[in-house]
DNA sequence: TATGAATGAGTCTTCATTCAT
DNA sequence: GATGAATGAAGACTCATTCAT
């Protein structure tokens, strides 16, 4: 004489709304913004479609609360990469080992190219990625100067994007090039373009 | 007594496809990949909807289909920017300059990431972008060695992506710096990952 | 060995159009505004949903298709109504007579009350029950003036209003002697609101 | 620290739920009844989504309870009208203007048209209806007899409907016409139907 | 008692896809 | 081959209603 029917769920706004938060996440990061429905969430959540659609009145609010979450877990994989290079010195060569080590991961690589596809894709949600984009040059500003920050920011923009689209990695010899190449690089003051 | 009711387009099979495919490949670079219906398409196209799956049975044919156009367009736009490096001596100011020039088209950085983000968030469409990043490599060769091209293959597309999201091209100077590093750096043979 | 899957029905447009649309009128007619949804034109009219649909995109578009129904068929019942009026003579009494007569029609009523109380409901759909209005007038305009006319559509519309809610024609005494009242009555010239 | 969260309303039901009936009727009113949800209402009172479900458990009594309330008002501007009508001597002049004066009242008018379409969509609330008509009856009964009570009330009826569709007053005069002839008209005893 | 979370049902609408004509 | 009708499936969203707190 089990509790056959737990019918409803224990009141629990908060645990709630993260699940739903992480479902969509989840289901982004998988299988694109294509696939994002309530309907999905709802099942990836194992929650009732009710209750997504109670915590999200629309797509557009979920979608971007999925992003938010995207962004977050990002961020935390940033913190985690630079933490290490600091402890590795700083220099060229530890970042460009990290940055190696980080597109070696392709969850996370998944992560980045939905997140940045996502916010592509609606005008709406570019600030987001524009955040992210921001963060990336000031975790480089301790190594170097503005514009070679900025450089890197594309640098590893760009590769974790041929990342995924390759399927693998992207050649480690070549990031190790280009890390040390504006590392090494002095901006020229006198440059106009 | 003549043809009261021309209904029937003329028959021109190969231009009906065409102007299907082209309208595709606009709707996914104007309002992205979630957009494309047959039926946006054909309003689009100006044709009616039977003809859109006359031609493309599916929608996923269609967006192949379309995503096959935008590669085609973005090669069009390499030949053409790597024409003027070429034709301005091949250095790195002349290549530094080009990719500012083309970050500057908004329309056309509007293509290239409309392109990347459809085709990676399908791991069937992903073959066309590893074809196009293995293109852009290609073209870089007659400049620099292998792994310089890989390297500026990322940044190109780095930064291409960041100007999508940041809604304005990156930092030139970034990018002038970026490039001359890359350009100026010789791969290190003894460079162990 | 029957046909047991028809599968998919005939085509024919008019006659789908047509089914659906008096599907849609009866629904209102029987059941209220409240009532009419796709689903439930789709199951009166023995077509599935997408049917529905397909012909009607919008629900506000199925309304005002079955409210223009709703009036044609209002339309015919004047017709009939002042056909016989016109038989009996045209007097006060004929015209009593018949409208006593419409009254007694509940269905008649049911219909009418509900184009009018829809009609009333939506803004944009208030120019069909104009009309109404205005044929009701022009129909009197053969046996009396224009003010008198008017006076009598009054006394139609709210005689067809309280029948309604009574469940019941209204008192047939009350109709007569209105009736009768406003065809004896010369228009005062020298009135003044 | 004093409350700090008064989450919960000062203790008033009664006043509650008034505000809760008020805020339907006047949803009936502006938006018609098909816009009558527990959710409008709690927003248009200012009360909590709870509140109206707790007061009214299902939608059909928080619609009669709004219906009553239309009645109520309706009933009060029937006073208010036949008020003056008595202080201006209670003929025919005197009725007609106050029931010109009546259909100029174009929100009073709109309460008086959702009252009637809500009322003639729901069976279970016609009564409420009839007793609204029973009273225009009543009312006029201290000028005519019944029979022209009735054509009266019909009258006004047909013209508060017929006001409410042509979006402004019925033609003054038609009403003038016709209250003229209905109270100058004795009922014929021997009028056979 | 008061409130909002929970949830299933249902509504409008859009679409891919199939097929008869 | 060309076209639009036909239709099931699914998506976004709304709501009435129930119930835990």
């Amino acid at each position: 004489m089990e509790t056959q029917k737990p019918k409803r769920a224990k009141r629990d706004p908060e645990g709630r709304r993260r699940a739903i938060i992480e479902a969509a996440a989840e289901v982004i990061a998988r299988e694109g913004t294509r696939k994002l429905t309530h309907r999905r969430v709802a099942q990836q959540a194992g929650v009732p479609l009710g209750s997504t659609t109670h915590y999200f009145a629309t797509i557009d609010g979920l979608r971007r609360a999925a992003l938010e979450e995207l962004a977050r877990l990002i961020e935390q994989d940033y913190d985690a990469m630079f933490r290490t290079v600091d402890e590795n010195g700083g220099d060229a060569a530890a970042y460009a080992k990290e940055l190696n080590a980080y597109l070696a991961d392709a969850e996370q690589i998944g992560i980045d190219t939905a997140f940045y596809s996502t916010a592509a894709s609606d005008p709406a949600l570019r600030e987001l990625a524009r955040h992210s984009i921001a963060l990336a040059i000031r975790r480089s500003l301790p190594y170097v100067d503005e514009p070679r920050a900025k450089a890197l920011a594309m640098l590893m923009d760009g590769a974790m994007l041929e990342t995924c689209l390759l399927g693998e990695p992207v050649d480690p010899d070549a990031v190790n090039l280009a890390v040390k190449a504006i590392f090494a690089t002095k901006p020229d003051p006198g440059d106009i373009r």
